[in-house]
DNA sequence: CTTGCACATGAGAACCTTTCTAAGTAGAAG
DNA sequence: CTTCTACTTAGAAAGGTTCTCATGTGCAAG
């Protein structure tokens, strides 16, 4: 993985996008130009607020439609790192996640080079795609904030 | 880990939130000896049809406090292993999780020895305090159905 | 140009999961 | 018996996500 001038990525996206058939609609390159360099894995909530103030007029089921189409052209993916709302991730190259118990905040974390060896006693017949690790803890914020107040 | 008679993991369980100053009513007691020996992993909503028929009276709010509650003791973890209901796991040993891309069915995997050291690169700052694990992949069940229909 | 079609959008309803509130109940303490 | 506290209940409310359907838009066919 290597730095990207900025729009790239979003460009790729779009592009990729256009090529399975979808149409470019303004909704749909608002949202994946907001995505697309985003580490900080959004909430469809967190989205829609951000795409509000520009496009008033959006509703929930476009984004999450546009989500959804993103999701199935395996350029996003969708992933369940806490109880609550689904958090939505543009890097789709395999790594791992810190996740802070207080705040809620995700980082990526790289994988380490022996993490896709599985050796572990899966249950008969199962067939692994991927393995996640969700590394749990408390963020250096947190940290700070609780010596702090 | 080891095999325990039946019964005896929800009599330590109970035994336990007891000494934790909490009441052991009749809807508590129910609840925990549906889920002490369950390695399904079931969501609130599960527990509560199972527990209707013999309890008809009982709400969701009793079921989602007695969960908190157990939670609380460390008796049992809530968890986010895919995006919809939060599930319920009454081992609290460390260990890891098979999640089925297709039936969403859940098994739990012994942890590997050495998967406990954190050698990835994790943000500055991050104090960890678990790692868990989740393969994602399908099932028997579903490969055999997958070729059979 | 006009018509028709396929696809997208927008607004809100509907649905699911979870939390909250108000009122009632049971049991222990005095 | 009275009081106090903890617990339960039913339903309302609050998030999150999906669905419905009327409307709109761009393109292809006629």
């Amino acid at each position: 993985m290597r730095m990207r001038p900025e729009g790239d990525r979003a460009d790729l996206m779009l592009a990729r996008l256009g090529e399975s058939g979808l149409k470019l609609t303004p909704q749909r390159i608002a949202i994946v130009r907001e995505l697309a360099d985003d580490s900080s894995h959004p909430t469809a909530q967190e989205l829609f607020d951000r795409l509000a103030p520009a496009m008033p007029t959006m509703s929930f089921a476009t984004v999450y439609n546009t989500l959804d189409a993103l999701a199935r052209c395996n350029l996003i993916e969708a992933r369940a790192l806490a109880p609550g709302a689904t958090r939505f991730d543009p890097n789709v190259e395999p790594h791992h996640h810190a996740v802070c118990d207080r705040c809620g905040c995700v980082a990526d974390v790289a994988p380490r080079p022996r993490s896709t060896s599985v050796d572990a006693s899966l249950p008969d017949g199962f067939a692994v795609r991927a393995v996640e690790q969700i590394f749990r803890g408390t963020c250096q914020r947190c940290r700070d904030a609780d010596g702090g107040d």
